[in-house]
DNA sequence: CCCGTCTCTTGCAATTCGCAAGTTATTTCT
DNA sequence: AGAAATAACTTGCGAATTGCAAGAGACGGG
């Protein structure tokens, strides 16, 4: 197991001590890397389950995919809830701390769509598919 | 020399292609690791200088903020212009590119303020001090 | 001329990434 | 019933990245 702590049930005490008092320092320190925002979008898209998120096109490896759904758990943002017993199953989803990432998720979309050339949202891709 | 390609004038072939067409994507390819957003707040906090992002609490190291002003400069969210030439010292500014970085990083400042237990914005350190 | 400042660069150990294969426990074929 | 497929992870390991510390080059001042 790589990390996540041990009391998972409430985030009182910080694994990773804050870098600095600054909201952004504090928020980059739960998701600034290249998977996390990705997760929650793919969750933003209504994916639930493990599978689900590794077909998305990007194609996060299976071990980070795992680590990425325990920390997002461990940090409050994202419910493992189980949805069959044997073998164990579990259904992902955001916790209200997590919806409230849409602000981010739509402004990092409105950025990329003006500035970072060759990507496209899902309408645009759907509509060029027909 | 890490990265940052040989000709860093123009960003017309990128180094890393896109993951995929999604623009979370694209911008995380550019903005997805825990020092990147940091450089860019600084620089909307009007520092423009090497030795002033040191400055920052966050305590970057010296040679990932160079790399990471060199990364910058090269996909076009930031000038560097000599404001000396000997030695040779520069000033790193924000591009409109990089300026239209800001409801990015106004949204994780919401967020950050909201869920990030023990975040606080300049506003009220400064009010605390007093 | 020696010292301090500023802006990076270089070395290197430790962490993290990403690819691939292995595991466990069913459900679905045949 | 036995074989094969599926779902959800875990494990191994080489490669890339991180972060700490020290070094380097170019002045400016005393």
């Amino acid at each position: 197991m790589n990390r996540s702590s041990g009391q998972s049930g409430s985030a009182s005490r910080r694994a990773t001590p804050l870098r600095s008092p600054c909201p952004v320092a504090g928020s980059l320190d739960l998701l600034g890397d290249r998977w996390t925002l990705l997760v929650i979008r793919d969750l933003f898209w209504g994916k639930t389950r493990y599978g689900e998120f590794l077909t998305s096109p990007e194609g996060i490896p299976t071990n980070l995919l795992a680590d990425r759904l325990a920390r997002l758990e461990a940090s409050g943002l994202v419910t493992r809830v189980p949805y069959q017993t044997n073998p164990p199953r579990h259904a992902y989803t955001l916790t209200p701390k997590g919806k409230d990432l849409k602000p981010v998720l739509a402004a990092l979309v409105t950025w990329g769509k003006r500035h970072v050339p060759g990507t496209k949202t899902r309408a645009e891709l759907a509509v060029e598919s027909a």
